[in-house]
DNA sequence: ACGTTGACGTTTC
DNA sequence: CGAAACGCCAACG
């Protein structure tokens, strides 16, 4: 049973995860930033990756929360388990967000389409 | 109870 | 511009 410390920090990731609207990306700073903690975009891919099933009883689960729109910094999807990030892809195409893969099989959307969210904490404005 | 791991990001070299 | 180091902290062995 994790600390309530934690269960807020939990539902704080899943509730900002839900901010992000179909078809938009962003990525686990973001998260971090947003929930006012930008020092831990590593505890938002620790939430994630404890995020309840939809079969439980749990309000916020794989279901609720659009986790496959969260990826790093660079676009790309953090290879966590050997179908992991395949399924991510598959997920985010299905939405309409492009997915590409290189020659090494690594999956990275296309930020220069899709861009960031929320675009307004990006503070660099590179590509456009 | 303690050491290691890991859905990340920034800073430094 | 690429690689390595460091910080972060819950989960796991």
């Amino acid at each position: 049973m994790p600390t309530e410390e934690a269960q807020a920090w939990f539902g704080a990731v899943y509730h900002a995860v839900q901010k992000v609207p179909l078809g938009r990306v962003t990525s686990y700073g973001h998260i971090a930033r947003l929930i006012g903690y930008p020092e831990r975009p590593r505890q938002v891919g620790v939430a994630l990756k404890h995020l309840p099933s939809a079969d439980g009883n749990s309000r916020m689960n794989d279901n609720t929360v659009p986790w496959q729109r969260v990826v790093n910094s660079k676009g790309g999807i953090s290879p966590r388990g050997p179908d992991g990030a395949r399924r991510q892809a598959e997920a985010l195409r299905r939405e309409g967000v492009q997915v590409d893969s290189n020659s090494m099989g690594e999956l990275s959307v296309a930020l220069e389409v899709y861009g960031w969210f929320p675009a307004e904490l990006d503070d660099e404005s590179d590509g456009a």
